[in-house]
Parts: structure tokens; C-alpha cells; sequence
DNA sequence: TTTCCGATTGGCT
DNA sequence: GCCAATCGGAAAC
């Protein structure tokens, strides 16, 4: 591994609104680590999602004991199960009481990468984590992580000071029900990005 | 309790 | 590009 400089990223960060708290997790490291096997790498693709005025969003329908994370701390995760077979990542942000979500989409491979190509059972550095389902099980984030802190060594986002690289946004991918503002956030010409 | 369908993925045409 | 897999959440009945 290289030398890397990294801080935990604290709860004021997710504290603000879901909206900044997507385009600013853009080039942070999340890292896991799974019987003491570390993994991860830098965020390349977020999307954000909002509260009752987002169609999008799983709070649009108030509060329900799936979301209810949603409404909670700041800087928890909130995992959902999908599709009959899937897990997908969220960073809760807003302050406590404002639902609001970071969906995290896909990471750029780095840290403990042998040990996430046994988990998703391919050798592209490619196939490892550039979509959401991918990167739960590259990093081995499953229900038992819903709620939990991600201020704690074993799942959190770490700040390496690097500047960010330059990103754009668009619509967010997979959902039906339209919003019209632009809440997914990718580095430009990333191939890690779904 | 029944029905509909989803913030996806991987395999097949 | 198309579509099945697979099951829990949410709303309808």
C-alpha cells in the first residue's frame, strides 16, 4: 500500500445539507475493515437523496421503520436490501430529524484489493466496486451495518487532504419517478464509475 | 393477506 | 440491449 495520510472524517461534515455533503465525499477514502482485513478506496460516484419533496427518495413517504435511519444521526449508515439479493450504502446527513442520504455508487479500488477480488469473485480492478451493489460486497457492508456510527475504525470516510478531482453531475440512475435537479456527482473520466 | 415493484446485477441474445 | 433472479417494504384490499 502507499503512504497514505488519513483522517476520519467527523459528524459536522454530514451535518449540512445532503446535497453538498454528496459533492464533497467525492475523492474521500471509505474504508472498512472486516476481521481484520482492510479494504477500500477513494469515492468517484454519490448520489443524493432528500427528504419528502423528493419523489426519489425512500423518505417521501415519511417515516417508516426501513427509513427511519434516514431521520436520525448524521454520519450513520443506512443500508437497504434490494432487489430480493442486493445491499446498497448510504452516509445519513441533515441534522437529526431531517432525513437525508448520500448513496454511495462506487469507489476506486486501493486498499485490500486481493481481498476484495475474492469477495466479488473477479480480478478486474474494473468489476470490484463501480456500482452500489459491488461496493457492499467488496466491502463487506451488509444490514447489520444499518445505523450504525461511521465515526469508528471499523467503516468510516477518511480525508487524505488531497484536493478533489475535477467532477460533474446528472440525473441520478435507476429510479422512475423524476426529480428534475442534478443530484448524482462522478469524477470525469473515471473508469471506476459505474 | 395480497399485490406490486424497486436507489441492481450478470448472463444471454 | 434485454431480462430474469429474488424478497421485503409499502399500500391496497
Amino acid at each position: 500500500m502507499k503512504n497514505l495520510d488519513l483522517n476520519i472524517i467527523h459528524t459536522s461534515f454530514f451535518e449540512r445539507s445532503t446535497e453538498k455533503v454528496a459533492r464533497d465525499l467525492i475523492d474521500k477514502y471509505l474504508v472498512t475493515e472486516r476481521s481484520g482485513k482492510l479494504c477500500g478506496g477513494k469515492v468517484v460516484e454519490t448520489e443524493a437523496y432528500l427528504g419528502q419533496e423528493d419523489k426519489a427518495s425512500h423518505a417521501y413517504v415519511g417515516i417508516t421503520s426501513r427509513n427511519k435511519v434516514m431521520y436520525g444521526k448524521p454520519g450513520c449508515a443506512y443500508v437497504y436490501f434490494i432487489y430480493g439479493m442486493y445491499y446498497c450504502f448510504n452516509v445519513v446527513s441533515e441534522k437529526e430529524g431531517v432525513p437525508g442520504a448520500v448513496l454511495i455508487r462506487a469507489i476506486e479500488p486501493e486498499i485490500g484489493v486481493e481481498e476484495m477480488k475474492i469477495r466479488r469473485g473477479k480480478s478486474k480492478l474494473r468489476e470490484l466496486a463501480a456500482g452500489p451493489a459491488k461496493l457492499t460486497q467488496a466491502l463487506k457492508i451488509d444490514m447489520s451495518d444499518n445505523g450504525t456510527s461511521l465515526l469508528s475504525k471499523s467503516i468510516c470516510f477518511m480525508d487524505n487532504g488531497k484536493k478533489q478531482r475535477p467532477f460533474s453531475c446528472s440525473s441520478r440512475i435507476g429510479i422512475s419517478k423524476s426529480n428534475h435537479r442534478e443530484y448524482r456527482f462522478f469524477v470525469r473520466n473515471n473508469k471506476f464509475v459505474s
